[in-house]
DNA sequence: AGCTTATATAAGCTTCTGATTAGATATCTG
DNA sequence: CAGATATCTAATCAGAAGCTTATATAAGCT
């Protein structure tokens, strides 16, 4: 799966959201999103598989990491867009000079 | 539509690359993209309800154009990831600098 | 007006995806 | 070992999403 896909579900987004600061086992993270636990481990078994988390094994439970690294490409595909949006602010601000 | 969801989708990935570098009728839309025209339709009309494209007739035609503002809400969702990544990279430095 | 081109829409089909329920596996605790 | 806790997996189902074919609308051309 594609980051793009993976980060297109509101479920997984708020998983991920919830990793940001710092690796969590899953009962955090179904207490966290309100996810049922099922649902939880699924989602997070399709982050794993496309690479966006990784789980080490803790006694009884699993604490799920962000690796974020493969968020890079989004970020990559990101950059012509944000060249257009940084010119129509640009013009923006050229408009707002000029009423002023 | 989310945005993420919007750009989910390969087929409108490949749509909205094809309107970088400017405004486009359905027809070049199609040839670009190698989706039928329907299909192509259809794409075109979830971008346009989303936000992220908007369209003019001229003519027989309609001038698909990028309207780049709502995909800041993608590169904002990011934020907090780039730094994550960043401090990996900044890592990944001090350790190759560390070995030289 | 009649024909052609450009685009949109509708119907139908198939595939995918997400949620729930139930059950399996493994670890901890007494 | 028995029971409780944490997590995963499988089965099932409903709804969503994408693609194709066929049709409609509208603008241009002769």
């Amino acid at each position: 799966m594609t980051p793009f896909e993976a980060v297109a579900e509101p479920a997984r987004r708020a998983l991920l959201d919830a990793l940001v600061d710092g690796p969590k086992p899953v009962g955090a993270l179904c207490a966290a999103t309100g996810l049922s636990q099922p649902n939880t481990s699924r989602h997070l078994r399709i982050l794993r598989e496309t690479g966006i988390v990784s789980c080490t094994a803790d006694g009884q439970r699993r604490l799920y990491q962000l690796r974020p690294e493969r968020l890079l490409e989004l970020d990559r595909w990101l950059t012509p867009y944000r060249a257009l949006w940084r010119s129509s602010l640009d013009s923006l601000e050229r408009h707002l000079d000029e009423r002023s």
